[in-house]
DNA sequence: GATGAATGAGGGTTCATTCAT
DNA sequence: TATGAATGAACCCTCATTCAT
């Protein structure tokens, strides 16, 4: 349905622009340039607004980086492409990101927008269960050195989310591309044998 | 007045578990065990009781921080303690990062409690400038290699940030510190001549 | 217009069911299999689907009684003919009668859903004059007592109108059918000579 | 509560004038010579505003009603003091008595305002069952003759609640007083030995 | 100072009605 | 003729803020 989509689009530019709460229907109706009320033929509240939203930026991320696994590359290959994927990813999502952090904040709260489902919380262990494979593949085909799975994956999302911030709060960061490169070249000589 | 400081936990503790929008006067009253009026006699508004969050907030981080500064030891060393009470603060802030982290994409879009002053985005700032600060002292005195000072500092904060997220999904974090030292060791090690 | 009448049943099946302003457009037309927008090919407004469901009520009801004036009997019968078909009509109509209530409520306020014409309560006066005109001619040709026509004719409508309720709470009524006729016969008594 | 009681009397009527689903919150509060919001003060929702007119117009009349039951009278004499306490409390209910209408249309439906309770039809049922009391308690002192309580108890509401549809279509009722001793005095002959 | 009853602007949501197809 | 997507006026309810006590 491109009218749906077409009211996700108007709907992320105004809460990135406006915060989740701050952001009024109104406001993604006249964004759109529709009507108040069409908004609540294609969702049935601003909760469900917010779980498209989520749906649509974490359907994004995971399915990238799931291909990737696929791949019949080396396990350092495939971290130095979810790397880079997520670090472009992350690149072009702008403002995005502050509708991400808001659904992130409210999922760490427990809060939920659809009974029994943490769209984005649910993302995120998907995404460090995705990097734990690697790492265990990596370990058992003699690639990486005696590590420990899940903290090197969580020192690997974070090294992630930190850039995230980064962009958030600068947001030119085209010589800084360099860096993440060194840094990351740093953390996988960290753990090859 | 030691009114005022307790409404401010009160609220901190409110809207660590409500989210900022969500948590409302009444709910810090009676958190406080006040009534919804005397609030409004140590704060102007709701926006004010954010800002004094704020405030409170960063004047413990700044602080601790800019003391390290002043210690008579090396800029390597001055980071690692930088590292050490950052990461201990974190670990002391549970879930008022949740807050922090609101307010800074509040920040992040520009939007302001005060006319004119963006306390947590300010902070963020000062907070860089310390870092920076430091690894030019450290590459003036020739403990550090040739390196880019706003980069490097962007990239030590990226490393906090992301540790702070870690702490936010994974409450429990105790097995995750000594992945911390190994981390920082490497970072140290990228950077020192 | 066959179409017609299939949406006014299937509008009387949702106010039924749902109450005259809780029953939406959208449920009529989906109760008559139709789409929302045919229902406004047959009628100009909901208002208008009110009158229609009150012209499609009343007629059937004051047809039948006016019938009963017509025909040659005592005038005795013609109260016991009244009696008893209304209190058919009254048995088959079911759930209408909630419909039924509240239109005569909505027009005991004033409250008009054509401009002009309280076409509920004209049909209650109609029905009372109905009566009023057999009590006058059982008056004059002897067969009553000197009674007050006006207040007798409403003594009959109300004895009508308390077992309408009777049979809107208490659903099965079939036990009570023998004591109606002894309460008519009790009734007629009263006025014979 | 004098200001919880002074918004009852207010919305009765609101309600009685537009109706139950045409009274607006802000009606009520503008009859009442208050703001919008203290109207949600001291009731939670409309329904709750609704909730409390039926427990204000239920407690009044079963009330009354239950104290007759303890008089030391005849059975006859206790139908005779329900019958005109009942016609004397729908004379004093005006229009109050639309809204009572509308509220056990409300109820017939199975629609409730308050999770498991049935008001207004509860009431409606606690009032038969007295009356059946009564009737049994003469049918066993030998007052009345050999009778079916039930239906008699259904007989006699339904003769009371057709009085009140008069009442509510013809407002002036003052010469139809006598009328209503003359039915009783026959519907109590009916019953007696 | 402390309080909480009162307030009303504001926003989410519903639904009768319109109209292009 | 039939349709249902689009619309926005209307209304319930929330909650920051005020102010009389």
């Amino acid at each position: 349905m491109p009218k749906k989509h077409q009211i996700i689009e108007a709907a992320i530019r105004v809460f990135a622009r406006e915060g989740l709460e701050k952001g009024k229907i109104a406001d993604i109706a006249k964004e759109a340039g529709i009507g108040k009320g069409t908004v609540y033929e294609y969702f049935s509240s601003k909760a469900d607004v917010f779980k498209a939203i989520e749906e649509h930026v974490t359907t994004g991320m995971i399915d990238v980086v799931a291909e990737v696994l696929k791949k019949p590359v080396s396990a350092e290959e495939k971290l130095r492409l979810i790397f880079s994927i997520s670090v472009e990813h992350i690149n072009h999502m702008g403002d995005e990101l502050l509708i991400v952090t808001e659904l992130l904040v409210h999922g760490a709260r427990g809060h939920m927008f659809d009974e029994g489902t943490n769209t984005m919380v649910d993302m995120y262990s998907t995404y460090r269960e995705l990097v734990e494979t690697i790492l265990i593949e990596g370990l058992q085909n003699g690639e990486f050195r005696e590590i420990n799975p899940p903290g090197i994956a969580t020192l690997f999302l974070a090294f992630i989310d930190g850039i995230v911030w980064q962009y958030v709060f600068i947001k030119d960061t085209s010589n800084f591309k360099l860096l993440l490169d060194e840094a990351l070249e740093s953390f996988l000589k960290g753990i090859k044998l």
